[in-house]
DNA sequence: TTGACAAATCAATTAATATTGAAATGATAA
DNA sequence: TTATCATTTCAATATTAATTGATTTGTCAA
């Protein structure tokens, strides 16, 4: 799975609202529906995007399926981002074509 | 802008090639045409979605326009996500509804 | 000035995603 | 068992985003 696909399941909304919910606690469906006032077949989309991205995690328990966070997730895109900050100091000019041309 | 935006801009494989290529050094978008294979008019969508998230810069000198990271953009959105972390160790699960009922 | 070039914009088309409501699953409790 | 509830899946539609090729804008050099 490319970065670009992790970084698509963050690119909506309501899938950040998620994410954001998750952070307080694990969550069934129907709260996540009531908290974000969304249809439940709507929201099973979305939380299928965000499954499939590695972002959240999911376990049964009876009738119920609870949503988590999965940390491991979120910490790749974390340390991908991070990475730019080394090229900070180093973004040096140049001219098109080079001036000795 | 939302976050929900920013996270946009990163969504589509092109633009992360075009972050990585940027990395090295600023790069007029001829550059970027030749390194990445693609239509200067195409890049040229993908570079304002881009720079409209705050993810880039460009400048102007002559008929080229230079385009670089705008490393302010990319830590935010690292700080973002490093602020998951924080809830690692405080996932409770839950019942629903709650067993005392 | 004119011709050439870099880049952006535009309108039309195509492709990808999201929404909706209904039906299917699968688990539980009566 | 059967009825009910939580969730997912599905097919149809609606919405949004990306691609394309042509045109425009702005800069420079002849």
């Amino acid at each position: 799975m490319s970065i670009a696909t992790v970084f698509k399941a963050l690119s909506e909304p309501i899938r950040v609202e998620v994410l954001e919910l998750l952070k307080e606690q694990e969550m069934c469906v129907c709260d996540l529906c009531d908290r974000l006032n969304v249809t439940q077949s709507k929201l099973s989309f979305h939380l299928k995007t965000l499954k499939n991205a590695g972002l959240v995690r999911s376990r049964q328990e009876g009738r119920w399926i609870y949503y988590r966070l999965h940390l491991a997730g979120l910490v790749e895109l974390e340390e991908y981002l991070a990475e730019f900050r080394c090229y900070s100091p180093r973004l040096p000019t140049r001219t098109c074509p080079p001036p000795e041309l």
